[in-house]
Parts: structure tokens; sequence; C-alpha cells
DNA sequence: TGTTGCCAACTTTTT
DNA sequence: GTTGGCAACA
């Protein structure tokens, strides 16, 4: 059927797609195989050809993120009308949406709150207190009320009631193991109560009453005739009885998953779910997705060797129609500064040597964890190279947000306890912790909700209150009331929070209570503006389109509801972002997920990093490097450090044991110095991604540009001299630094034991287009072409002048010392005074607010960051033969049976080797076997966001404190 | 009751 | 390097 949505789709794709719409079907898709394009394009095949309604279908992503784009796609295939009417979205909204409209089936009102994590958190931990005494008796300290929660989520999240937990626990037992699941039990009960009592429930509540909703009251999923869940290896056990309930009377299921990507286990995910569907389902189908059409051939023969180690895996094959391109690069630095130093320049190297063809947006720094970014983003500061921040509930997480989203929703839901405590004494009406306690006593006693409790307070009909607490919650039931007025008339939200903050004061409660109150009002207004876009959304994007819902409930279905919801359930990632302004991404690693980049730098990749030391599954963790290194399509670099502070400790650090555990094809699969990028190289780059490439002349003259910013670094020479002469070298000296890349390799390749499988030890640099790199060829895949012999790595000369300027490490490294001491100058005794984070350069700052002693004025920086002068012109390093002689001595070093504490460095110095190792570049990659025009292909199978192009990242706003620190790029 | 300052603990990932 | 909790004071 020569339908124009399905062109360009490659057999498998098409297998898919065309798959009977009454069979179950299991798509298993590698990464960056096209995945969410089969997708929605079985969506729109479903509809189109099939025949069935958009409103009987329903899909459901991982995040709002991925519903948003697979929406944008639809509506290009089958018109927004159409798309409009699929259910979509991810499955915490989906039961939230219908919970709204069938409350009372389930025993809830539909103005129920969302309670966030945080406030449950808060909960949880009041609940805790009482339990003292019972971990006093086995003498510990309360457990932490994070884990508690967690425990409670994990719960949840397997469909388990607290007795159901009680039950597994011997009575009496005083093990701590089970004094704590006894407590997290009883907790978990009392929380509910709670929950129920504030007529709310948490993100677990609405997937467990979501299920409870569709299992029950068939009716109410009858309209589905198909349902579709992408990331299916990330689906928990209640949500996959939830796919179930949903599809109950149709049977129809449409999966799209890939086991070896499931990063999700701490949240309870079970790839068995994949296993398990197979079962529940009657003859389900499966097609494998294999093609990947992102990365080079290098990058995904490394990402796949990386995941390849784990044993218990599924082995598949994958190959791609790219070129091998250059290998990811493995590089090591001696501490997290230089590792961030290094990243910045590296960026603004692969701009400059690509002719400006990449910009910021090109570029995504995947990290293990949030905390690893802090001294990344001083640095690429320092640098001037602009980021974004990606990911979290950041922006919603905010005080004056939340603050505000209190009063929203206590004007909403009255009975929600925790904006009650949240917001009454907000901004300060004198209403301290001992009142609020008085009145939450007196709430349940009468079983009212504390708000009514200070209602009839303020109103004289709470006899035996004092009369100054009467005068005290005037204004606040009075703002309330005036709010729930103007909600009831439907009011939106944009319109209600300017009317409430006018009405609490807040502005001048946060210039009272908060120097940096000018990002906050920002914020504020920034939350307006999220309002408004809500508003414009239309409710359709939040309630139900299908079934108008004539209810007899006048507050269903407010602007204010639509609103609150969005907010709690949405992500700032998922929100626009104001400043269009090219940015590198900074993201974890989890966050990357369905997305790419060109270009991809993985920092931190150690021991105790990947794997993070308090990883309960190291496999998963290997997953995760495996996610984050297949989000790269040009260019991967993957940096680790020999020291490292974490938790305010210097830590020596090791290669992650993902890589080491390589042995001899760490050096085949990763090249130990930066890419040169050559005019081959270029094209190559331009080729994968898509693009064009500027002239030569323009790129040459960017080049030289790049050299030039390089050697001419203001303040330097001098400083540099002096740093040298610290650290007791002659100015002009080469700093001790060995490229560590080479003495861990080395030292790994003589720890691990050898592979004995020659085909998985068979060097990546071949130069066919099509690429198997593990496992062996399906028949029903186009036969990849596989050159014969391990292709013996070129060794090109370098490029001198090339090497000079892309080595940026040894120049810049820091003296500690220096930088030390600069430290102590500048803070000393100082006070402490709150980072105001981006707003240096905004106009109208006031310059008394406050003083960031943390970024030092100009004429101080030079003192703390010495910059590579041209004194400094870095010498050839020297060769192969070196690096090859010392590493003995490195291997000692390295050694696991060398009890002793490592030193820092061998007791030789290694240079860094000049030697460059280059794969071999297909100039014009041959068309794939199976004719597939490589262009058609491309275009046809992103299955990802390109950052930067349409995609809205991040609240573009002005984030405050601990990892929500944006700065502007120096202009 | 509000404010300040110090100390300690904590840093995995998210709907 | 940040944040929250707690104690001491206004």
């Amino acid at each position: 059927m020569g339908a124009t949505y399905i062109a360009g789709l490659n057999p498998a794709q098409l297998q898919a797609v065309e798959h009977s719409p009454t069979i179950p079907l299991q798509i298993l898709a590698g990464p960056g195989s096209g995945k969410t394009r089969v997708l929605t394009t079985r969506i729109a095949h479903l509809i189109l050809y099939h025949g069935l309604q958009p409103s009987s279908l329903c899909a459901v992503t991982f995040t709002n993120k991925a519903a948003g784009e697979m929406r944008t796609r639809l509506e290009k295939l089958i018109g927004k009308g159409k798309t409009d009417q699929i259910h979509m979205g991810t499955f915490h909204s989906l039961c939230a949406r219908f919970l709204r409209r069938h409350a009372d089936k389930v025993g809830i009102r539909g103005n129920f709150t969302i309670c966030d994590a945080d406030e449950s958190k808060k909960l949880i931990k009041k609940s805790l207190k009482q339990y003292a005494a019972d971990f006093d008796a086995v003498g510990e300290g309360l457990p932490d009320p994070g884990s508690v929660a967690n425990k409670i989520s994990q719960a949840k999240a397997k469909g388990l009631s607290p007795r159901d937990l009680l039950k597994e626990i011997p009575a009496k037992s005083l093990r701590l193991k089970d004094v704590t699941a006894r407590v997290v039990a009883e907790i978990y009960g009392e929380y509910q109560r709670i929950l129920r009592k504030s007529n709310s429930l948490d993100f677990d509540d609405l997937l467990v009453f979501g299920v409870r909703l569709f299992r029950e009251h068939t009716d109410v999923g009858a309209w589905c005739k198909h349902i579709l869940v992408d990331e299916f290896q990330d689906t928990n056990t209640i949500q996959y009885e939830l796919m179930k309930s949903i599809s109950a009377a149709s049977k129809c299921v449409t999966i799209v998953g890939d086991p070896d990507q499931s990063i999700y286990g701490w949240r309870s995910a079970e790839i068995e779910n994949i296993r398990r569907m197979t079962q529940d389902y009657t003859s389900v189908a499966q097609v494998l997705l294999e093609q990947n059409y992102r990365s080079t051939g290098a990058i995904l023969a490394a990402s796949v060797a990386i995941v390849a180690e784990d044993k218990k895996r599924m082995p598949k094959t994958l190959y791609t129609s790219h070129p091998s391109g250059s290998r990811p690069c493995l590089y090591g630095h001696e501490n997290e500064r230089d590792e961030g130093l290094f990243i910045a320049l590296e960026i603004k190297r692969l701009i400059a040597y690509t002719g400006g063809m990449l910009d910021h947006n090109d570029f995504a720094i995947l990290l293990r964890y949030n905390s690893l970014s802090r001294v990344l983003e001083r640095e690429l500061q320092k640098e001037g190279v602009p980021i974004r921040m990606l990911g979290g509930r950041k922006f919603f997480d905010r005080i004056e947000i939340k603050d505000l989203l209190a009063y929203l929703q206590l004007v909403d839901n009255p009975q929600y306890v925790p904006a009650f405590v949240r917001v009454i004494n907000v901004p300060a009406r004198a209403i301290g912790p001992k009142t609020v306690e008085q009145i939450l006593a007196r709430a349940t006693e009468l079983r009212i909700s504390p708000m009514e409790v200070v209602q009839r307070i303020h109103e004289g009909k709470m006899p035996d209150t004092k009369p100054p607490v009467k005068r005290k919650v005037g204004d606040f039931v009075d703002a309330i009331r005036l709010l729930r007025e103007r909600a009831e008339q439907h009011c939106s939200p944009s319109i209600l929070i300017p009317k409430l903050v006018q009405i609490i004061e807040y502005e001048e409660h946060l210039k009272k209570t908060h120097k940096d109150y000018e990002e906050r009002i920002l914020n504020v207004e920034e939350l307006m503006n999220f309002a408004a876009e809500t508003e414009t959304l239309g409710s359709g994007d939040i309630m139900d389109p299908d079934a108008p819902a004539p209810t007899d409930d006048p507050m269903e279905d407010t602007p204010l509801r639509s609103f609150l919801q969005a907010s709690m359930l949405s992500t700032d990632t998922d929100t626009a972002e104001d400043d269009k302004s090219p940015k590198v991404t900074v993201a974890t690693c989890h966050a990357a997920k369905g997305l790419e980049w060109p270009v991809v730098f993985l920092p931190a990749v150690e021991q105790g990093v990947f794997p993070a030391s308090r990883a309960e599954d190291p496999e998963e963790e290997r997953r995760l490097l495996y996610v984050a290194c297949t989000r790269a399509q040009c260019y991967l670099t993957l940096t680790f450090c020999e020291k490292r502070f974490m938790a305010g400790v210097e830590q020596e650090k090791s290669i992650s044991p993902f890589i080491s555990c390589l042995g001899q094809r760490q050096r085949t699969l990763f090249a130990d110095t930066i890419p040169d990028i050559t005019v081959d190289e270029r094209e190559l780059a331009a080729k994968v991604i898509g693009r064009t490439l500027p002239g030569e002349a323009e790129i040459t003259q960017k080049i030289q540009a790049f050299k030039d910013s390089r050697r001419k670094k203001p303040n330097s020479s001098a400083q540099s001299a002096a740093q040298q002469q610290d650290r007791g070298q002659s100015p002009g000296e080469l700093p001790r630094y060995e490229g560590p890349a080479v003495f861990t390799s080395a030292a790994a390749a003589l720890r691990a034991p050898l592979p004995t499988s020659t085909s998985s030890n068979r060097p990546p640099l071949q130069s066919s287009s099509n690429q198997v790199i593990n496992g062996a060829a399906r028949a029903h895949d186009k036969k990849p072409i596989l050159s014969s012999s391990g292709t013996r790595a070129e060794i090109k000369s370098a490029h001198q002048e090339v090497i000079d300027l892309r080595s940026p490490s040894p120049e810049v490294a820091q003296p500690p010392k220096l930088r030390n001491a600069g430290k102590v100058d500048l803070k000393g005794k100082t006070p402490v005074v709150r980072r105001i984070a981006g707003s240096s350069s905004r106009a109208g700052s006031s310059p008394d607010a406050s003083i960031d002693l943390r970024s030092p004025s100009p004429d101080l920086e030079p003192l703390l960051r010495p910059q590579g002068g041209k004194n400094l012109q870095i010498k050839p390093r020297s060769g192969p033969s070196s690096a090859k002689a010392s590493s003995s001595s490195i291997t000692s070093f390295f050694s696991p049976s060398s009890g002793a504490k490592p030193v820092v460095r061998p007791t030789v110095p290694i240079p860094a080797p000049s030697r460059r190792i280059v794969a071999p570049i297909v100039a014009k990659p041959s068309p794939a076997p199976s004719a597939i025009s490589s262009t058609a292909s491309d275009e046809a199978a992103t299955d990802t966001v390109k950052p930067g192009t349409k995609k809205r990242l991040g609240m573009g706003r002005t984030h405050i404190g601990y990892s929500n620190k944006k700065f502007k790029a120096p202009s």
C-alpha cells in the first residue's frame, strides 16, 4: 500500500507498522533505531488504514516530553484534530485524567490534589518521629525519611498494601531489618490515612487508584481498542497491570522497548514485563529493530562492547549504516577541574574545527548524578561555554513556586493539609509551629480540615480560641476565600496568581526574607507564564477530550485544576525555555534517555560513579552507561579523574570497571587522544548528522580564530610562569601531566583477562558501510558487510600544530596550591553570602543585594586561574615507545595486589602520546546492501528530538540554589 | 516568634 | 559545596 507516511521505512520497521492490529506486538528496538517513528507511524496506520477511531487509541509514554514529541509527529501525519482525540500521555497523567472524571467510583473526590514527593517525604518524616523508641530499642537511630518513602513507593509499585507488608514480617522480631519493615508498614498505613483525609493522591496512588478504576469499572476503559506503550522496559508492575486493565476488552497491545536500556529498576521497573506479556497475551509477535541510524560505527561498537559484558543479556545484532568514524575518546585527568576545563576547550575546538557547523546546542554532557555538575558548571562558565541544565523538577521545587502553588491547592482543595501547613504562616503572620500544631490537633479532634478550623476561628465559631489567633488568621482566611470565589467563576490561574501575589503581598515577603528576591520574583513571573501557556494549550491536553462530561460537580475541570495538575505532573524539562540561544546541555544520563546529540561527553567514568557506589544493581549501571554512550552521533568522549572531591572529601579514583573490564579491547574501541578533525572527518560528521559544512575557507578562519584565542590569553604569561615555578618547574617546561588514559588502559589490559572470543575481540575499525557490531546477523537483516580482517589501526603522524592546541590540559592544569591559596584569601572568615545565580549580568540587579565571593572579580581571576601563555607552547609529546616503556611502572602502581594506597602518579612521568590512531574514514559510504537509500532512511529514522531545534528545554528561568545554577554566557 | 549562626550530613537516578 | 536542623539570642 503506497501510503506516503510509510515511505522510507526499512523492512523491519515496515513489518512493525503493518503488523495486524489484533495481534499483540512487541517491538524490541535498539538505540537510534527509529522506534518513536515506528510507533507514531503505526498509530497513523491504525487510524488511516485500519479505520480505528483516534479516540479508541491509547498511547502511553514514559515522560511528558516524549508524549509531546509523539504529539508533534502525529499532528504532521494525521493532523491536529485526530491527534487531539488520542488518549496520550504518561501513565500518571492518563490516570489523573480519568480519576478526575470517575473519582467517585474509587472513593475519592474529583478535586484531589497530587501530593509531590517533597510533601510526602515531610509527612513521612513527621510520622517517623513517633517510632524513635522502636529504633532505640535495637540501638539505632531513625532511618532516613527518604528511604522510608522509597520503600513505601516500591510497595505501591508492586501493588502491595500496608497489610500485605505486615504479613511478611515475623511478629515481635527485634532484628533491625524487621523493625524497619514493620515501622515502614505502619507509616505506610498512616501516610495513606493522611493522604485520604487530605483528599490527595501521591504519584504512586495515581497508578494504584487508576488500576482500581479500570479494573473494577470496565466501562471506564471500554473506549480503548488498542493501547501502545513506549519504553516498555521501564514499566513497573502496577503500570503493567494498568496496561492490562485498560486493554482488558480489546486485548490489543503494542509495546516498544529495549531490555538493554532498562535503567529504572530502582523505580521498580521490571524488565520481566516483556516476558510476562508473552504469557498474559496470546500469540504475541516480536519485531526487532536493529539498524541504528544515529551513531557512527565506532561509537556503536564501543557502546555495545560495554553492554555486552552483561552476560545475562540477550545478545543481539546492532548495526549502523553510518561509517565507522573516529573512535570514542577515553581521556584521563588529574582532577575534576581539569576535566571540566578539558570539556570546555574540546567543545570550543570542535565548534571551530567544524567551521561552526556544530553549535553549542549540539553538545551534551551527561552525568551519573546531578551533584557532579558543580565543578563542571564552574569550569564551563569560566571558559564562557553557555549551558542549560536539563531535567528534574527544579523549577516547581522552588520555595516561591511551592508557596504559591500551595495557596492555589488550598483554594482548589481546602482539605489538603500539606499546603495548609506550608502557607499558614507565609508571609509571616506570627503563627508559629506551636499554634499550627494546635490547629491540626483541633482539626483531627473535630474531624474537619485545618482550613475549616481557621475559618471557624475567624468567624468566631470557635469559642475557646484566644483573640490573637483569631486576628492573625484573618488575612489568610480572607485571601483564600477571595481566591476561591474567583476560581469558582472559572477564573484562570494566569489571573489568579497575580491576584494572589498581590493580596498576600508576596513580593514584599520575598524582599524581606530572601536576599536573592529579584530572582525569585522572576520565578514567580515565570509561573504566570507557565499558567498562561497551559491555558492556551487548551484543556484537551490536560483533560480528557473524549466524553465532554457534563458532570454534576461544577468544580470539575476548572482551569485552576488543570493548571495545578500540569504543575505537579510536569518537569521543567517539559516546559518552554524563552532563551533560545544555543547552549550545551548538561543532564543526567537518566534524563538523556530518548535524546541524541552530535557530540556527547561523559565525565566521571569512574569506579564509584559508574557504577554509583550506592547502586544496587551493577548491571543496570552498565546499561545506564550504554544508554549514555548511545546518545552520541559523531563524537563521544569519556573522561575520568585520578582524584575527585566527593562529599567534600578528595578521593582517589580509578577508571570505571565497565571500561577496564574490556581488557585489550579497550584500546581498540577507544582512543586515548582527542579526534583529529581532518577534512574527511568533518565531512563524515556532516553526513552522519545530515548537515552541510561551511566552506573550507570559513572553517580555516574559524580554526585560526580558535588557535589565536588559545594563544592570546591576557595576563597569562606572567601568571603561568609563576604558576609553573610554584610547581617546581621552570617556565616553558611541560607540566607534569601524563595522559592517564594511557596508563590506565595499560594497567587494565594487564589486569583483565583477555577476551576469549575472537569475534568479540575484533577491532571495530572497519570501513564497511554496514557494520555488525556484536552477535550474529539475523535472517531478516540486511546482510551486513564484515571487513574480513581485524584492520590494523592506521597510525598517522600527528599534525603538530593541531596537537598543540588540541591538548589543553597541560598548560591550564590547575596548581592546587595556588588555587587553594586564592580560596583562602578570598573566603577566609568572610561570611558566606548566598550566591545569586546568573544575576551578575542582569540589568537592574541591586549591587548591594549580595556579593558573590566565589566568583572573583576579573582582576583576581588570573590569580586563581592561570591560563596557558605563549611561553607555554607545548612541546611535541613523546612517542608511543616511551608510553610503552613506562607502562610497567604504572602497572605496579595500579596493580590490585599492591595493597598500599596508590600514589597519585607513577614515579616515572609518562608523557602523553603524540601517537594518533585514526580510524579509517570512509569518504563516501556505500549504500546499505538492501536498498534503502541512506538519505531517505536517515531522515526517516530519527526517533529523537534534536536539542535546540524544535525541542523546548528547561524552564528558561533564573534558577537558584543547589544544582539550579544557570549562568549566562559572557557576552 | 523571628533571626542568626554554627554544625552535621549528605549527594543516584524521576513520574 | 549545599542544605537542613538546632540552639541561642532579639
